[in-house]
RNA sequence: AGGGCUAUCGCCAAGCGGUAAGGCACAGCACUUUGACUGCUGCAUUCGCUGGUUCGAAUCCAGCUAGCCCUG
């Protein structure tokens, strides 16, 4: 008896390709959308074109009659507003600059869409992401990336649990993007030249400030003070939503030299300016733990750790503190180490654990 | 209402008679399934105003206006 797999197709080359790849492989595919935010008369945008985007449903239907698997549209707007849409507001608020993405994958896609393919009899949920799961000697599953992939999604999907891992296949991963357009092509699928995705898919217009300011009115502290390491005011800022470590273009600061944000505070409503060598640290503490690889870290590792999804990664020294928070120190400083950003760290070319970056120091 | 100094792009700032450097800011694009970073391109037919000298002025002269400083 075959196995049945719902597949998450937003509409985009990745997600189709896996439907068809398990398709070919024997698999029972059942081809679901997640509706999860804007209603299917908002046109608004449709052109963004987002992993969610609106297009998706329309696009993702044709590419499941070509298959001639069933397809659904399931409705996730309540998920997505809890974990995605009200976590991503209240870190802003919080001074922190968060991943919807990665919660998104966690709660929603890995969580909620999992839970109701169990539902209704599947075996496994698949996506089109980057990456691979690979069981290893300890037992565990663990995800890795293919070295010659040059999408690496795994940061993204750190968080997930080894339950989800179990029933998770990521058909798309052992294939380059190259390659994974080609299959599109020959199998004569409808979106084969769609551009990647990009942006947050949720935010019109990619003004993500505006979107928070809409969704948490009354609850904004507005504007205040820029000012340097040593409290001198240097302006006015919009609001400290408007910002992010490391940040340099928007801040309409002529100060004859770049400068950079360095650090927000809430308490105070200020944004810290500084040079681009002020933003660089050698630790970043993280918590919100989530360990894949191995069950629990017990003595201090030397790993690759990532702070960011376009991050190249740094050699680190990964110990657990005595709270379970996690402690890298880089061999080289990282810049612009962000809280409420992730950090994964790789063991080899597997996820060995990750995490919510608190601050720079324990 | 005595004397001196300064007025060049949003900010800073080159220029010193030969036909407007640069930095920052800003904008667009590229990159990117988060926010950033980064890169590329663009950004004063015009030099406080009005006249004058000159083949030619932001650069010299005069007056006016504004700001700053010193002495009243």
């Amino acid at each position: 008896m075959k196995e049945r797999v719902v597949v998450g197709m937003s509409g985009g080359v990745d997600s189709s390709v896996a439907a068809y790849l398990l398709r070919e492989q024997g698999y029972e595919v059942i081809g679901v959308t997640m509706q999860i935010w804007q209603d299917e008369d908002n046109q608004q945008s449709a052109r963004n074109g987002g992993c969610c985007g609106l297009s998706a449903v329309e696009d993702a239907r044709r590419v499941a009659q070509k298959l001639e698997i069933p397809y659904y549209v399931m409705n996730f707007k309540e998920e997505f507003r809890r974990c995605v849409i009200d976590y991503f507001v209240e870190e802003y608020l919080r001074g922190r600059t968060p991943n919807p993405c990665i919660a998104c994958n966690r709660y929603v896609k890995w969580e909620a869409l999992l839970h109701r393919s169990l539902e209704i009899g599947a075996d496994y949920i698949a996506t089109g992401h980057y990456a691979r799961i690979g069981m290893l000697p300890n037992g565990r599953y663990a995800l890795c990336n293919s070295v010659t992939a040059a999408k690496d999604q795994t940061y993204a999907l750190y968080a997930l649990t080894q339950e989800q891992l179990s029933r998770t296949l990521l058909p798309v991963g052992s294939h380059t993007k190259e390659e994974i357009r080609d299959i599109a092509k020959q199998a004569g699928l409808p979106v084969a030249h769609k551009p990647d995705s990009q942006e947050i898919c949720f935010v019109p217009d990619n003004d993500y400030a505006a979107f928070i300011e809409r969704e948490a009115k009354g609850r904004l502290k507005g504007e205040g003070r820029f000012v340097d390491a040593e409290g001198r005011y240097l302006g006015t800022h919009k609001g400290i939503i408007h910002y992010t470590i490391g940040q340099r273009r928007g801040l309409e600061l002529a100060l004859g030299e770049r400068v950079f944000v360095t650090e927000i505070r809430p308490e105070t409503n200020e944004v810290v300016i500084g040079k681009n060598e002020d933003i660089f640290t050698d630790t970043v503490v993280c918590d919100r733990v989530n360990y894949m690889a191995v069950k629990d870290l017990e003595r201090p590792v030397r790993v690759w750790g990532k702070i960011r999804y376009n991050h190249s990664g740094e050699r680190c020294l990964l110990e657990k503190l005595p709270d379970g928070r996690l402690l890298a120190t880089f061999e080289r400083p990282v810049r612009a180490a962000t809280a409420g950003q992730a950090a994964v760290f790789y063991d080899g070319e597997y996820v060995l654990a990750g995490g919510t970056i608190s601050g720079t120091k324990a």
